[in-house]
DNA sequence: TTTCAACATGAGTCGTCACTCATCTTATCG
DNA sequence: CGATAAGATGAGTGACGACTCATGTTGAAA
């Protein structure tokens, strides 16, 4: 691969993160390309469809999720970790917009496959690190606990709360995942 | 106004209706004016642009809500009438779809007045009962709360969540509510 | 430096969709 | 019954967006 071609690639990417980011998945591959100071045809050459490019940030982005939550599996007070997670992950949404589309595999629908399984999974064990520690309700099920996070994430970028209304909400959530 | 055109006018909202639930706001108005059995010309001549048909599918909506949460007023048991309409919202939204965009106002954003400012008191004085009778944490303030619902709402429609598991989920928010 | 495959360009194609309008149809009123 | 205005029709228009391709440009191997 040539140098100029992966550096406008790393462009592309960086710009479709950012549009999409502003103005949802709707946005026109023309907009990302003007963003990233190439022609329309060079967007299309990467990524033969705007699905493949939506794929390649969704790809990129549950990479770093995955990482992050790795780092607190290794790292973290199981008390307080998974609690820590479900925070970034709804902050990250409010900033980067497209995650949305995450944990329910749905959108422009590709590759249901490792990635998902391996942030389900992380997430799982965070979660139950955290309710062997006592911190979580022992009767809250994962699969309810990934719905509220995709609600919550769903919510905070739909409706545009504010800062301090986000914080508070999800504050709110993971008290009640709390035991009583 | 001419018999027919009333009887159209009403099929078509009919239609509309069932098409935005069934394909969200994006699908096309020739297959709502072939749902309602009219020609495209028709549909345009009872609402000019797109997003009058949506206003006055929201519209009529919103007065079903607010119906709805004056008679949970007037005759619920104040200890439950807010968790029934909260449950009662979010199970609306799955069936109906558009009504996603309420108590935010976004979406084709029209008339952000009188029966928001209804609805939105309404659920306030629920609450209030709700909260007086011991029913709900002291501590949760309103637009927390419909930041939730707002949500969950969107969670159960976005991600296309089983009847069970939006039941389960709901059921861990509104118990979230709850005092300790 | 030469050469050429890889790459970039952007005007153009095709499909879709909101919306229009000239023409035809019909409910309703006297 | 007419007469007629209100209403219905659907082919047509313009804008937009995904995607293509003929042509021009350039990185890097020899």
């Amino acid at each position: 691969m040539r140098a100029d071609a992966r550096r406008n690639r790393a462009r592309i990417l960086a710009a479709a993160e950012e549009v999409f980011a502003e103005h949802g998945a709707s946005a026109s591959t023309e907009e990302v390309a003007a963003r990233a100071g190439v022609a329309i045809g060079t967007v299309f050459r990467h990524f033969p469809a705007k699905r493949d490019l939506l794929a390649a940030i969704m790809k990129d982005l549950r990479r770093r999720l995955i990482d992050k939550a790795e780092a607190l599996i290794a790292n973290g007070d199981p008390k307080t970790a998974f609690f820590d997670y479900f925070t970034y992950l709804v902050e990250s949404s409010a900033k980067i917009g497209t995650v949305v589309n995450l944990l329910a595999e749905e959108g422009p629908s590709i590759e249901p496959g490792e990635q998902i399984m391996a942030l389900t999974h992380a997430f799982g064990t965070l979660m139950d690190a955290a309710r062997e520690a006592g911190a979580v309700r022992p009767d809250v099920r994962p699969d309810e606990v990934i719905a509220l996070l995709t609600a919550t994430t769903h919510g905070a970028m739909a409706a545009g709360w504010s800062d301090d209304l986000r914080r508070r909400t999800v504050n709110l959530v993971l008290d009640g995942l709390r035991p009583h």
